[in-house]
DNA sequence: CCGCTAATTGTGAGCGTTAACAATCTGCAC
DNA sequence: GTGCAGATTGTTAACGCTCACAATTAGCGG
């Protein structure tokens, strides 16, 4: 128990057995693994068979120690619940097979510069090659940027003024679609039930909804805050649904949209008759709540491939490609909302 | 372009100049950073100095070609932006960060045996020294225990008699809970969607559901078959309330109660006053569904925890310690349950 | 058949760290 | 003061791979 040397003993084949098996050196073993030009078919053959009957794998640590490449990126991501940052790190996997990387995760304990820190330190500890931040906390953001100095960083998240490559949804529209839908359908105004107050998302989408509003020459209300769970939509939705003027809200994601619509259910209020109710990430349940929800979509999985493509781009390209992807969202319609009661 | 080679100059610092800042050999200073015993306190802080001063890192590809760790374990991964397997993920890199390990992923693109194969591939070319399976399907697990001989291998799903380590909720347990929840409220006999006929998971439940239904000499009806998904519960659901005799319906998963709930009110069958519905997993969003669902509460993050616990004491420790973990769930009663209706 | 270029293969030197062992320096009992 | 165990530090040799360059072989025109 004091160390782990009771390992398996099997002594895994190196590149120097190869070579003896194969009858040729070991750089020629190398050339071959790396494809390089200049072997002949013949001996490459032998190599390969040699490989095949050792089942010889290269080991990555030495092969990492002269390349001074790792193969490896980071992903520093926090709520990996969420389906937003859930679905983003599995495209993000996805995309690095296909550049030929690893993905290394690092998941934030508690949102604070620390924990960013300590995740990217980790991460860098090991050795990536680069690092895509999918927390999108303003925090976050800046603990990021504090850092990026050593490993290149590219953070998924919403638009941001920095000198850091980000990719992101374009939350600020996608709110403002998504006010204006409850606009032309004839309500007065809007409710907002807004994200954490800390988070990038919150802060776009609570200015879509207010500046489109202010440009319909609608009222702006106080809007709500919540923590993007269904048990905060809940609690928003038992306080809004006190208020009989109110015939629309737009809520900051979907969960809470779900709360919003059982606390609705729950004071008598009918969706969408009496309210609509508009919500924002498209989760796969959407379509089946009771309404259906009309909500903004948003391609996580492209942004995830994006912010990748980024991150390879510039570790094995372009140096210096401050680039700042800015994905289109796209207000997807179902029952939730409807025309405003001319009760 | 053709190569990589324009990154960043900065030549990092090595162990030697630590060693020749600090006045020491580099084997000292190696010490220092394996807080290795008989190292004076005033060479120790001498070292330490040198070494914030040249912000140096220790290069993981050099320790790991030495010492033959790399401190990497592997999580494959199926359906990464489930609730379930996501948490369960974010669990085992807490655990793992906890234990001095690193974390990489590889998600499986479709569910046949050469993607697993693939997965594991990929993380063992990585030089992991484990790997965790959280890909619950049948194909998954018989996959793996092909490659198991080189890396230890732990998985997380459902109990199945095999030489493997698994950690696993014991579905049977649950769905005969659930079951029993019901024929306790009076109902007849009680429908069932299952899961996917490839996952274990489905398998159990589907296990745990019929032995109650025969152990209280219930009729046994044909269960009906999901994937998951919302969707997938709704068009059951749209079959199940054609057949006004039914008033009691267990799913095999939150989603697909959440989709079957959905056409139980477009059928004009209220829940629960004329149906019962059960799922399975507790989503956060479960208490806010309308009705809030009954279900059966995974621990998830447990299953992780333990799981990674299995495989660390399997690396440094027990050499072959086979063992399985059942970790019991939890029947989470709400309002989507209640009596039969004496209709 | 010779000489030259290009294709093919081999050799030696690290990459940055830890392991094993040697060397030196303590402190203390005799 | 001397000697010895133990504490402290240094030296050398890997770990398994790629890079740079040397060596060998093949192909071909004159």
């Amino acid at each position: 128990m004091t160390d782990g040397s009771a390992r398996q003993a099997v002594r895994h084949a190196v590149m120097a057995d190869v070579a003896k098996v194969a009858g040729v050196s070991h750089q020629t073993v190398s050339r071959v693994l790396n494809s390089a030009p200049h072997v002949r078919p013949g001996t490459r053959d032998k190599v390969l068979a040699a490989i095949r009957e050792l089942d010889y794998r290269p080991n990555p640590a030495a092969r990492a120690l002269v390349t001074r490449r790792s193969q490896l990126l980071g992903v520093v991501s926090f709520g990996g619940t969420l389906y937003g940052p859930a679905l983003t790190l599995d495209s993000i996997e996805q995309a690095a097979r296909d550049a030929g990387y690893f993905v290394s995760v690092a998941t934030l304990r508690s949102l604070d510069a620390r924990s960013v820190q300590d995740a990217a330190d980790r991460l860098r500890d090991q050795g990536v090659e680069g690092i895509v931040v999918i927390a999108p906390q303003l925090m976050a953001v800046r603990a990021i940027s504090t850092l990026s100095s050593t490993v290149p960083v590219v953070s998924v998240c919403s638009a941001v003024r920095s000198r850091m490559p980000v990719v992101a949804v374009d939350n600020r529209a996608g709110a403002a679609a998504a006010t204006r839908h409850l606009l032309d359908l004839g309500h007065r105004t809007v409710q907002h039930v807004a994200g954490p107050r800390d988070w990038l998302e919150s802060a776009f989408r609570l200015d879509g909804w207010r500046g489109e509003l202010e440009a319909a020459g609608a009222p702006v209300p106080q809007p709500w805050t919540g923590d993007w769970s269904a048990r905060s939509g809940y609690e928003a939705g038992r306080r809004i649904a006190e208020d009989p003027r109110v015939t629309a809200v737009f809520c900051a994601n979907d969960q809470m949209a779900l709360g919003l619509l059982r606390a609705m259910h729950e004071a008598g209020r009918r969706v969408p008759e009496d309210v609509s109710v508009v919500g924002f990430d498209d989760i796969p349940e959407g379509a089946y709540l009771t309404p259906p929800l009309t909500t903004v979509r948003q391609g996580f999985a492209e942004l995830g491939r994006r912010a990748l493509a980024l991150l390879v781009a510039e570790l094995d390209g372009a140096p210096g490609t401050p680039a700042q992807v800015l994905v289109p969202p796209e207000l997807v319609v179902r029952r939730s909302t409807g025309p405003a009661s001319r009760s």
